[in-house]
DNA sequence: AATGAATGAGGCTTCATTCAT
DNA sequence: TATGAATGAAGCCTCATTCAT
């Protein structure tokens, strides 16, 4: 039967629109009903796939931030050294929030502040994916690429609320924004702090621009 | 008469309440009545000095934010070097924010996501105050205490997402933390990545701690 | 002391704004809040002069009325023959409503559809003043202007009625209406409808229009 | 299918029980709370087939009124003569409030003073509906059986004042009215005022009284 | 006499969700 | 599998009205 791939189809389709409704009106705003009409399903329908509207919400992340980290984490390892893959890492990321804005929204607007989603798989999938971060930051300190009196989880917190601040500002704003062009200046300073003395060129400082 | 100051007192207590309830359970399971009943006054006469729910969320931030912002210009102007008054900047941030986590709640997890919010008094207020850190960064430029090829906004975009991501984090994830103790490590790689080269002592990086 | 004369004062100011906001708002739409805000009184102060909210609205038509059928008692007996009285109750009806279109709002788009007004000094104002209508109408069929075999209630109910229809479509839709201008048709064919065969003249048919 | 059906029959038990509601209680004292509990339905149900409480009252006229008018558009065409065509349609009026005491105290009591109502199709087809009244006068003043002088939209004001008045005083006294008996006597002084001179017999005035 | 201040009371409406078909 | 149809559950908000001052 053509049956599993008609499922998966829907599911799709669903959580396509979804995304679209849930990013443009906010979860509270957005209604089944019109989610049902735009993606041509019975209000019925959508709960033969999804449990609840929140766990349509929370289903929706689940691809796109998976693919991220994947390839997150494939390009990671092509690349040597903690700055470079820092700056792949904010590249990555910047990336995919310009070419899915609605996923964006999701993530910068509603998830990210709702407890209820902690527990979710999708969260798992972030919370995982953000580690690597982490390990690079180590490693980079490890190498004595980066100073060794820094704190990882600090270091991921710049990082990764930088790229927040950004996102949500232009998410909010409306103002379009080129993200991409944001990410050299942002590791810049980044790996201007944290980059051990003396260190420069491809140890350091993927744009060649330290402090020594 | 004891009007204006009665007025004064009931309105206050009425914020002081919602910015529990909301704090608490978020606008949307937050209830007029649970508001009205916690703070010993009808439901009605909440909509004496508000005109709405969210008219009512919307007053919240006023008073704090007003006094966070005029704290902080006063003690900037007290102190010298562009450095330091970033770090007095965090550090009045993260004071407020420590003492007051449901103004925190407030701001992080409801309004800073909210589009209707972006008009109101409160975040005029808001916008307005972190203008200042703009200043600060531009002055640190202009005394050669920063470097001449970093963009000021994006700094602060850097301060406040990473402030923001803390502060966030702490309130999602309930675990206590020390918001004060982050200063310090904060404004650390901040201004070893942003001080002009060479710079050292009492010119820049307010710790002692530079990439010279 | 001018008391007396200020309370009177005060009274027709709150029942004259009320005539205006009840006529342009009709009853439900209409608040006290409103009408207190125009006449530059509090709410409360119109809780002294007025029990209830449907009491001030049933208050409305009691000097207008009043005014209304002493006018008319007075023109009658100065007036020979039935069809001319009635031609000149038609006529100072029209007039009224022609002057005073707040009032007339009131009594047909109001008043004249609520069943508590059934039991107020209003309502016996009206219902008494226009018990003349009968009389005239008697009287002309004793006098033998008019035929005996028309039943004076159904005619009062065909002049009222006619009254009633012309001055609510005018207010309902907006129309600007020469309301004057409706009186000698009305009693052309009124009259040319009851009056006895042969009669003409001055005896009936103001108009001198009969089907003799 | 029984849907459309059942859809149609729970529609018309809505209107049914709306219907009596609002005729007994008013418009803003009926809630919609009673009217579902009568009609054994929740409320939400009549949210289902209506858009409003306001729509659900508009909706109330369409039927009977599409039926009053229809069934008056058909008996007039067999019936010869301007006069006995008005009569019909006086006595297809009576007839109907006669029978459907709630239907008239919508009309007259509610609906009639409501401007939200004067674009709604309940209007339309009302508005539309009386139109052939104008269209009988003219046709009687072509014949020649009525006076040239008389102005159709005026004698149709009288009829349906008339009309509006008796049912109106009616419904407000609560006083039991035989308003069939109330045809003739009306239309005979209705006739007798607008029929031209000298017409009697099957030309005009269908009870045979003429002022002749 | 006048009113500022407070509230009781209650209705409409919206949706997520269910279930029989 | 798909959905039409039905509803339970709740909450915001509005005002007329009161009463202490």
């Amino acid at each position: 039967m053509a049956n599993p791939k008609k499922i998966e189809k829907r599911k799709k389709q669903i959580l396509s629109v979804a995304e679209k409704v849930f990013a443009k009106k906010g979860f509270q705003e957005a209604t089944i009903s019109e989610i049902a009409e735009q993606a041509k399903v019975s209000e019925a329908s959508i709960y033969e796939y999804f449990t609840t509207k929140q766990g349509l919400l929370f289903s929706i992340p689940i691809e796109a931030a998976g693919e991220l980290f994947d390839k997150s984490e494939f390009h990671i390892k092509l690349i040597r050294g903690a700055a470079n893959k820092l700056r792949a890492t904010i590249y990555l990321f910047m990336m995919t929030y310009q070419e899915n804005p609605d996923f964006a929204a999701i993530i910068m607007l509603i998830l990210k502040h709702n407890k209820n989603f902690l527990e979710t798989e999708g969260h798992h999938i972030i919370r995982n994916g953000i580690k690597n971060i982490i390990v690079i930051i180590e490693e980079g300190i490890d190498s004595g690429e980066f100073r060794s009196d820094i704190d990882p989880h600090l270091i991921r917190s710049m990082i990764l609320g930088t790229i927040e601040h950004i996102v949500t500002t232009s998410l909010m704003t409306g103002h379009p924004t080129n993200l991409l062009e944001m990410v050299d200046p942002i590791i810049d300073v980044i790996t201007a702090g944290i980059c051990a003395k003396g260190l420069s060129g491809s140890n350091c400082c993927p744009l060649g621009i330290t402090n020594q």
